[in-house]
DNA sequence: CTGAAAGCGCTTACAG
DNA sequence: CTGAAAGCGCTTACAG
């Protein structure tokens, strides 16, 4: 519970002399400097965020941004998100804040205390939906923000993201290349997820590069017979590419009860799936959520300087797949 | 961007009397505490957090800690808590700030700084394992705190926890009463955690009640065959309990691979799963996270009038399984 | 029932 | 290179 007037008392220091050297100001004699830092680490001072703030008008905190609506297996990729993020903060002395809510009143009432109350000025959104109140609300007050995802065409903020298009590409050619298969189809959802065009066109694009003819699945929650018409109904595949692990891992098993004797290769995305539920046959291309991450908040701390005028700042987060 | 001192120029008051009138006070008179309220409102006043921390020496934050290492899957649930938490400190004008690191020392160093920094007094741990530094550290410290999960035997702290044991015999018993199924097992890791005991606990109790004969099987990680065995082993099992989604599920899909003409009914625990893995064989008991992170919530703020002397205090959330 | 004043622990313009 | 002083926006003991 040491403050710096302690320090400054100790040292016969001012406390104007004591808070310069703790900040590094190049005012203060390099010694100073140096043994002000040593007596603060030998009383063990930590500095009162709630003190600093007030006069930088300025929390020492990062709004973290979950969406209202997202599907429950999204979890997993958050928590790696916030691994990321917090582990950038820390070495910059900021605090991860939470915004997460059953609506979006709750939510937009959250970031706007968090804006005015606790005067946090940069966020990180764990989504970039379109036409989103909570983006809306950012994009007019005087803070920072970076989305996880791109935002859709026509928008332009910062954000981080993966290259979907290679992702789909190198899945599909993964499964070509080490996995020897011949007929990969491509299966996505009925959202039409961002995401999921960009795989998609990775995939096609690779198909056409080595001359396959490319089949798409689209995959319907709520027919589940649907499913099994289409593997049905191309019974040359032999390895599949699907937009999510969960939409792979369906497939697989829908696949396994249709032919019980053949053996598919199949390549999801996000590593979300416990290894209890996979076996050798099944790959999934990681998208490095704690990395993404960490790249949200280098961005966030970036100084204006290094922006590149009237470019959309953003980051590309490679992905990898485990070579089994 | 009001202050107290905007509203008391505006009314002809003093800041003392604004603050105290914004706080309640029963000093003031009930007409100046409204007026004052009304103009605040007015204003669009928000209080600075930060100042008000500064004078009342506690952040109006609760940090809520990550176990450092934890199965992916379980990040389902984590956001499960964080809904519930955020939802009950929302309402108490109280942030949520998240420590979560890839190492202890990193979630020391975390918490520490989250104490002494932001002088955060309340924290939610997301996890309760016996001879935790980070639990050893914040009982040493002026601070309250609360756990997701009963403490080991023999450690006292406030949790919130889901009977697990009722838990056991209920999903049992759904299988036996809903499902009509004759012989059901009951499959665990074999990691031993504590709520397996438990619900392997009121498994037991359940089939001795019934008058069946338990089957216990021990899942591992590693050994893929162990499992086809002890499926093959048991031929009269045409049900399982299973202490998590993954296992359960990892279960049905071995048995309709060895007998793809028989059927199984499984229960698991924690609603984890996405639709697009399980369809009408498969339940799950939902243990209600975001109950369960409003109860720590709720815990944290008891006030400690309403503490049972010498009792350890805490909730027992109820968890549900849904009628097919 | 209300107010003047001190103080929480910092930062920084101003002065030397 | 260092210091005295003001101020950030609150709360609260003290006084009336």
């Amino acid at each position: 519970m040491a403050t710096i007037r302690d320090i400054a008392k100790k040292m016969g220091l001012s406390v104007s002399t004591v808070s310069r050297a703790l900040n590094n100001n190049q005012r203060i004699s390099t010694r100073t400097r140096k043994r002000v830092k040593e007596v603060a680490d030998q009383l063990g001072y930590q500095p009162n965020y709630n003190a600093r703030n007030l006069t930088n008008r300025e929390a020492n905190a990062v709004g973290v941004i979950f969406p209202v609506n997202n599907r429950v297996v999204d979890n997993i990729f958050y928590v790696g998100l916030l691994r990321g993020i917090n582990e950038e903060l820390t070495s910059r002395n900021y605090v991860l804040s939470v915004a997460i809510g059953n609506s979006t009143e709750q939510v937009l009432e959250n970031v706007k205390s968090m804006i005015t109350g606790a005067q946090i000025k940069r966020f990180i959104l764990l989504y970039s939906h379109i036409n989103d109140p909570v983006i809306n609300l950012l994009r007019h007050q005087p803070v920072d923000f970076v989305t996880i995802g791109k935002p859709a065409a026509g928008q332009k903020w910062p954000y981080v993201d993966n290259n979907n298009v290679r992702a789909g590409a190198d899945g599909t050619r993964f499964l070509i290349d080490q996995r020897h298969v011949l007929q990969p189809i491509f299966a996505e959802s009925s959202n039409g997820w961002p995401y999921e065009l960009d795989r998609r066109e990775g995939y096609l694009r690779e198909m056409s590069r080595t001359n396959r003819k490319p089949v798409i699945f689209s995959v319907s929650d709520q027919d589940d017979d649907q499913l099994s018409r289409l593997i049905k109904a191309n019974p040359q595949m032999d390895g599949a590419v699907a937009t999510d692990d969960y939409t792979g891992l369906k497939l697989y098993h829908r696949f396994k009860t249709l032919y019980p004797n053949r053996e598919i290769e199949v390549v999801g995305y996000n590593n979300s799936l416990p290894n209890e539920l996979t076996n050798q046959h099944f790959h999934s291309v990681d998208l490095h959520p704690t990395e993404m991450g960490q790249a949200a908040v280098q961005l966030l701390f970036e100084k204006p300087a290094t922006q590149i005028a009237n470019a959309v700042k953003h980051t590309i987060v490679a992905h990898s797949i485990e070579l089994a």
